[in-house]
DNA sequence: CGTCATGCTAAGCAGTCGCTTAGATAAATA
DNA sequence: TATTTATCTAAGCGACTGCTTAGCATGACG
């Protein structure tokens, strides 16, 4: 009937998740996203409505995109070394274009704490209570382990992961590595 | 010569800091910097210069909150165990007024990142590093640990208390304090 | 080719940001 | 008590925030 649309959501998205990733949600403003996404404030707000819109569209690119990761973790069949094997994937995942930006979920929770929007908040723990699960899981698959143990365990591996995503950002490559073997000794 | 200051100024940096701890800094207004404080903003340029002033001098009384606990771990001659007081010491210490905010400077560095101010930056890395070499000094204490084994484990022991600085502020206490006992088996 | 629903650009909305300043107020000096 | 000087209140600065809208451009239709 009308006119088409210049260009393709799932693209502008990608470019906005980078943003957010890169610099948080309160200090990305829409008229950075404006110049990211290169397009119009009404075309963002025609397709998303909100800045807020354009960041839970951006949270579920970011879970498409880490999809490939957790996927192999969550076929993986090899206990701990499939998670230990997560843990380096992660490492490259967060490294971007030589940027390293932690986890995009982990930054929110961080950043927006209780003030967030409930909504939100819902989506980002559901995600993180995902790949807890998903710990849980390969644990299980050594059967020396008791119930306890896994619960501990996961725990244990969660707070890890977040402190990897966190130290990401300030330590190098090397340090991470040595991390990640120092944090596998435990288990 | 003339009037007299009506407020205290680490009397109203106590709650200055307390606010940007919960917070952080983007999300602290100077206007809710003004009711925090308790004091108007006109006071608040004349005592700190600016809101990053204000920040600068709430790390410091920030630091020497925590001193109390940093100190207690410089002084122990306990190695590990010296190291898990610790972690149990800061679980106590980010939890105030039923508030978990884990820790302003892990938040600041998570929040700002590279974005950050260099002179803002550099006192946060000069913090972390501290940290650190007391975690170093501890780990030596234990003559088994070669240098490059104490290397390893310092920078696997900040990674953690990252991790538990972040966790501490979704996870309940238990799981916490599991996360700790997990983390340090093998050390 | 003219119609017309849609996408676009660009200007502008009210509200908030960090920060400044004019003028009233208060207290230590001469 | 009069003077001086620092501190206070409150209004307002330009720039930015998220968001809206008027009007022009576009292109699939009859």
């Amino acid at each position: 009937m009308a006119r088409k649309k210049q260009y393709i959501e799932q693209e502008v998205l990608e470019k906005a998740m980078s943003l957010f990733w890169r610099n948080g949600y309160e200090n990305t403003s829409v008229r950075m996203l404006e110049k990211e996404m290169g397009i119009n404030q009404f075309s963002i707000y025609a397709s998303f409505g909100s800045k807020q819109g354009v960041f839970l569209e951006s949270i579920n690119t970011y879970k498409k995109k880490i999809h490939r990761i957790t996927d192999k973790l969550e076929k993986s069949q090899n206990g701990v070394a499939g998670i230990k094997q997560y843990f380096y994937d992660f490492l490259e995942f967060s490294e971007e274009n030589n940027v390293c930006k932690g986890c995009l979920i982990t930054n929110t929770v961080n950043e927006l704490g209780q003030n967030a929007d409930p909504m939100l908040m819902t989506e980002l723990t559901k995600f993180a209570n995902d790949i807890k699960q998903l710990f849980k899981k390969n644990l299980k698959q050594d059967s020396k382990k008791d119930m306890e143990t896994v619960e501990s365990e996961s725990n244990y591996l969660m707070t890890s992961i977040l402190g990897i995503s966190v130290a990401s950002k300030i330590f190098n490559k090397k340090q991470l590595e040595d991390t990640i073997e120092t944090a596998f000794k435990n288990l």
